[in-house]
DNA sequence: CACAAATGTATTGCGCGCAATCTAAAAGTC
DNA sequence: GACTTTTAGATTGCGCGCAATACATTTGTG
């Protein structure tokens, strides 16, 4: 009587360890990122930064970590507050804010070159396995983020 | 030169596409809990219940779902006040707390009977790849959240 | 050109997560 | 039995996420 509704089980569905795992991974990169004074949002924000290379607007950095306005703007006052990144409304289109890394943000970069390893390292995982989790989790992202997704089968 | 750091990079490693899946899937839950009217972290703690099928401490249930009581109190504090759930000392331990799911409680059992399924057709995944899935967070998780975990071959 | 619609950010409000601190009750210690 | 230590929850503070709303700047339309 204890499982009238099995498919209500913690275990029995990918819900409940997807939650639980992910905030394990994000207190494992808190603790490694604490020293270099970054949250885990905001390291990700440097990642995608770092990446683009050049100055990049609110909208197109929330369309890559998918994230709006709402969460972008206070975190990137913060990092502005600390001097990684600068905001500057772009001249040609007054409603954009452009965001470019400061010389101090640039420094970051190799302060944290060491995290992904170390990360690695603490989460334990062989190549093969990493692989399949990658590849199942960006199907399930675009399954679930993919516009129309209509279809079940890919 | 755009990638003097590839390790650096957005997709190179778990952490966003965990990141990011995580809270596209807890934003499919909660668009399917809303009528309900429960968040998503409520509608895990309500499946911890129904499971535990008896009282539960505070601190089992923080034991279960992985949370302390700074998040914990406050999310029971709105689903007691929802008629969901009852909280009192525990006689026999006056440190304790212990919840006992409502009779309203136990009525949302069969309201949401069907959102594990629901969810299920949008993630899109096949039974084998959620399996696989399911496995690797769970050794991930269990790696990081882990007493020791010294070493690094399971 | 006036004017409605769309676009890009910012603001507000609420509910987590979690570290740090506090309080009260129980358990150990002498 | 007073005293310290431990344990269980509650509280505070801060940083997300995200929906809803507000605001200013284009852009489209007549």
């Amino acid at each position: 009587m204890s499982q009238a509704y099995p498919q209500l089980a913690l275990d029995a569905q990918l819900c409940f360890p997807l939650y639980a795992t992910t905030r394990a991974v994000t207190r494992a990169y808190a603790s490694l990122l604490e020293p270099v004074g970054l949250t885990y949002p905001q390291y990700l924000t440097m990642l995608a930064l770092w990446e683009a290379g050049g100055p990049v607007s609110v909208s197109a950095l929330g369309a890559r970590l998918h994230l709006d306005s709402g969460t972008l703007t206070p975190l990137l006052k913060r990092l502005e507050a600390a001097g990684r990144v600068t905001r500057q409304r772009d001249p040609e289109d007054e409603r954009r804010v452009l965001l470019t890394v400061t010389d101090a943000g640039m420094a970051l970069r190799e302060e944290v070159a060491d995290v992904p390893w170390r990360l690695a390292a603490l989460m334990g995982l062989d190549r093969g396995e990493a692989e399949v989790l990658h590849g199942a989790l960006g199907r399930l992202l675009r399954n679930l983020d993919g516009e129309g997704a209509a279809d079940a089968q890919p």
